[in-house]
DNA sequence: GGCTCAGGTCGATGGCGTCCACGGACGGTG
DNA sequence: CACCGTCCGTGGACGCCATCGACCTGAGCC
């Protein structure tokens, strides 16, 4: 991880379709040699994928809502964890400090539906309570921030 | 925005770096037609942007908090959303309903760049107070739902 | 019917991705 | 010091891809 890893990964955050010879010109190598730089960031894990950022309500998916869970006292985290996964809704998870063990984004179609998933999360075994807030507009998200090497 | 186009978009979405050739053969179009429909999704807003995703450990932002915003009464959202777009270590902003009027997701390096970042936060004209949870771990993230045509 | 337009196919061509052989810089070893 | 792997890059070659223009076809409308 050089500087050169560096730019590659801050350019393609800002754009995965460039080409590699449009990044070689820009880092300055050669071409196959950009290709073999991007290829072991992708096997090394540090990048993990290429996706087009889509429009959510285009596709259908107007609301966004962020949802704490507190758990069961008696509750298997991973037993929680393997029942989030199976909803489609659930876009992001993270396992948080505090009396919410878990802070879901969900991203569904209507409100009506925002009603049945939350249902479904308070009837799952191991969770307690549920917490919904609803976003009322995205105002960004997923914006890269620009890459500082470590130590700087 | 028909069937095919839905398509192109679920592809891209799990794959950004794909071809045209390639997402040609997949819709049973060819590339020309595929060029041309994806620039229209491009331009019409749907597609908007194709991102590398990076394991933020990698690039020194190991730690992630979401900050609840309450803002003060006679403050002017528009003030307090210019000033967090200032601030590049949040990535997602959210306009909530609620007592809370965003909901911030942040990344940073260290523990103490996240003390800096509240500090900086709870001093920003219109806002009147914070609430950080911190993200022990990132179980997934902005993971593509399948599309369910707009409908269905 | 015949016009027009949207949206597709086909063919050509220049650039790109990708494989390979080669070469210099570096560090450990007799 | 000379020697020799290893790493990491370059340059060339070749086939595939992106992209443009010309043409085709079906739907909608006078």
């Amino acid at each position: 991880m050089d500087a050169i890893d560096l730019s590659l990964v801050e350019l393609l955050r800002g754009n995965a379709r460039l080409s590699y010879a449009e990044l070689a010109r820009q880092v300055g190598l050669s071409a196959p040699a950009v290709h073999e730089r991007v290829g072991k960031l992708e096997s090394g894990g540090v990048i993990r994928a290429y996706r087009a950022e889509v429009e959510p309500e285009a596709i259908g998916l107007g609301v966004t809502a962020l949802i704490g869970i507190v758990e069961d006292s008696g509750g298997d985290a991973d037993d929680v964890l393997e029942a989030f996964r199976q909803m489609p809704e659930i876009e992001s998870c993270y396992f948080m400090a505090g009396v919410e063990s878990f802070l879901l984004k969900a991203r569904v179609g209507t409100i009506a539906e925002l009603e049945q998933l939350i249902v479904r999360l308070n009837r799952t075994p191991g969770v307690a309570s549920t917490r919904t807030g609803i976003a009322l507009s995205t105002k960004w998200e997923n914006r890269p921030q620009p890459l500082t090497p470590p130590g700087a």
